[in-house]
RNA sequence: GCGCCGGUCGGAUAGUGGCUAUUCCAGCGGACUGUAAAUCCGCGGCCCUUCGGGCAUCGGGGGUUCGAGUCCCUCCCGGCGCA
């Protein structure tokens, strides 16, 4: 019988990491981030880190386990993350993953497989000042059938799949999912125009609370400016500021339009899971409910997970 | 009032006679199986139901020309200079 997990998605400032900490009180949890930067150790102000007085007693997985001039991935978060629910299960409490992260919630909670093809730097380094049309042509001449379904102008895809087929040969499989639990789906959504005014009042909060100072001691301490940069968002627009490229207002305008086109990007993915149930962070009361007869419904093991008998709002319309 | 420069998609910009008017940004949509806050793609005047087709368009009006965003005249608007 699988055991139920609570998954909370949304994009970026919707009230994810408040909404949680309400459920997981209410219904005994703890919370798992699957966020991409609040893995690191540092990175607080820049990634609207929950702090410690905001978690309220309730424990927090996933947050500050990297070094974060290491790159910590997808395959990371899968086992550390797994290993988490495990624990909170041995502990007969609800596993509540939250974050905006997409494609970790997915590798996590559908447990995908990830061929064992590690990154190959000397690989990397060598191909890396090729071009998508060179890049292309290796991996057609490696594996044709990786080729045809590829974006032939994305090069990060391009390298990573020719590092696959060098390793793997002629496979293009892919190994079917092996999810072991039952997961409850809430998305929290807005208005455009309230989702926007959200993310440049919290940005204004952060700039306040020194992501400034955070971004230069960062940097003080050893990140390179490559590695900001490759970071991204507030610490790449931080990072040009303080080496002067761009002046603080550009920063500030430049960094709302891009926190608008990450919102985007995370809506473009969480609205094709269609498990997904989307309610506005105000519905308190109706997604505790949704949870409520989530948590307490006999569980029979077999059948869809009850989100796919509801009809999903489209969000952000 | 005179002179000069300029008015091209929401903003910025290329285009000084020839056939499909450029690029960037913003806007909108999308992809995503080991960098995912990353990386990448599409749309972008109007109308038609799609492939595709139809009609427009470069401040307004008029003109020259086989052909004009590009040349001429005139008007309007903005900037600068001289009065």
């Amino acid at each position: 019988m699988p055991n139920k997990i609570l998954v909370i998605v949304g994009p970026t400032a919707s009230g994810k990491s408040a909404l949680a900490v309400l459920i997981a009180k209410k219904f005994d949890g703890e919370i798992i981030s699957a966020d991409s930067r609040q893995v690191y150790k540092g990175l607080n102000v820049g990634t609207a880190k929950i702090t410690h007085k905001e978690m309220n007693g309730v424990r927090h997985h996933l947050l500050n386990v990297s070094d974060s001039k290491k790159q910590f991935g997808v395959v990371d978060y899968v086992e550390r993350a797994g290993k988490a629910i495990v624990e909170i299960n041995k502990r007969g409490k609800l596993p509540i993953v939250v974050g905006g992260t997409g494609f970790y919630v997915q590798a996590l909670v559908d447990g995908v497989i990830f061929p064992d093809v590690r990154p190959n730097l000397d690989l990397r380094k060598k191909l890396r000042n090729k071009s998508a049309e060179e890049l292309f042509k290796i991996l057609k001449k490696l594996d044709p059938s990786r080729a045809e379904n590829i974006d032939i102008h994305n090069t990060r895809r391009l390298i990573r799949s020719i590092e696959m087929a060098q390793a793997l040969g002629k496979m293009p499989k892919i190994p079917n999912p092996k999810a072991t639990h039952r997961p409850l789906f809430i998305g929290l959504t807005l208005p455009k125009d309230k989702l926007r005014q959200h993310i440049n009042a919290r940005l204004s909060r952060d700039l306040k609370r020194g992501l400034i100072r955070e971004t230069r001691k960062l940097h003080a301490n050893g990140l390179s400016w490559k590695r900001l940069e490759e970071i991204g968002l507030q610490y790449r627009l931080v990072s040009k500021y303080l080496r002067g490229f761009i002046s603080k207002k550009e920063m500030t305008e430049k960094l709302k339009t891009e926190l608008w086109h990450y919102a985007k990007r995370q809506m473009t993915w969480f609205k094709r899971d269609k498990r997904i149930r989307w309610f506005d962070p105000v519905e308190m009361e109706a997604i505790s409910n949704t949870v409520e007869n989530f948590v307490s419904a006999g569980d029979g093991g077999i059948g869809p997970p009850i989100a796919v008998l509801e009809t999903a709002v489209i969000p952000l319309n």
